[in-house]
DNA sequence: AATTAATATCGTAATATTGCGATATATAAA
DNA sequence: TTTATATATCGCAATATTACGATATTAATT
């Protein structure tokens, strides 16, 4: 007991549930604005734009990561990370079916 | 060190994340679907459609009905509950302009 | 090769989530 | 008011997440 039964789900409702989960932190959120922001993606100014450790800042890139959402490659010195625009566009479609599929059922439509 | 600095985020950001959360786990997605595809939204049919507990199916709404998702009244001894649809499509218009904000000033754009 | 700066990973503590049995509460029916 | 059924809450154990200091790794510079 304790861990998610994802066994019990489907794929779709799986991968939703991943994706979100993602969004599911306020950093998160912060970060992919933050770098949306930035025409050169420049990274971990992400620390002093936040004021959380170097340490959690790299963790919570590496879950953005982890659902495909950044693509990273070295300018210098600097890790440059981007936003990967084909998945990010995807995933909106994700959500926008999803959420226009259960809008156009309920109930109360 | 472990509780999430809200704090340190904006209210917007903070919304975002917390509403994302609710769609983040599998369980979730699903009785929300559910719940969409049942005309009369009758419930906890759910514990057999899902094979959870009653208590966790239980806890999973109050989850749900926390970020307003949800309305419920009682047809005889059932409790009905309905997805809220002005929330939801409000819900839809604040994950979708999230979205395509990002994705518009995306540097790969 | 040694130095410097940026990022990632490790280890760990605090907190949150998930799940469920047991129990309480609420509603309808008898 | 007792009984039956549906849902909520409590208490707890297992697991996951969050955060950060310390340390390792990576890449450019000297």
């Amino acid at each position: 007991m304790g861990a998610s039964k994802t066994q019990l789900f489907d794929e779709q409702q799986n991968e939703l549930a991943r994706v979100a989960k993602v969004l599911a932190h306020p950093a998160r959120v912060a970060i992919l604005q933050y770098i949306s922001r930035q025409d050169a993606c420049i990274c971990s100014d992400l620390v002093g734009e936040t004021g959380l450790a170097q340490a959690t800042i790299s963790q919570h890139l590496a879950e953005i990561k982890k659902v495909g959402l950044l693509q990273g490659s070295f300018e210098g010195k600097n890790l440059c990370y981007c936003i990967d625009k084909e998945r990010w566009d995807s995933l909106q479609s994700l959500f926008n079916s999803f959420f226009t599929r259960i809008g156009a059922q309920c109930c109360t439509s």
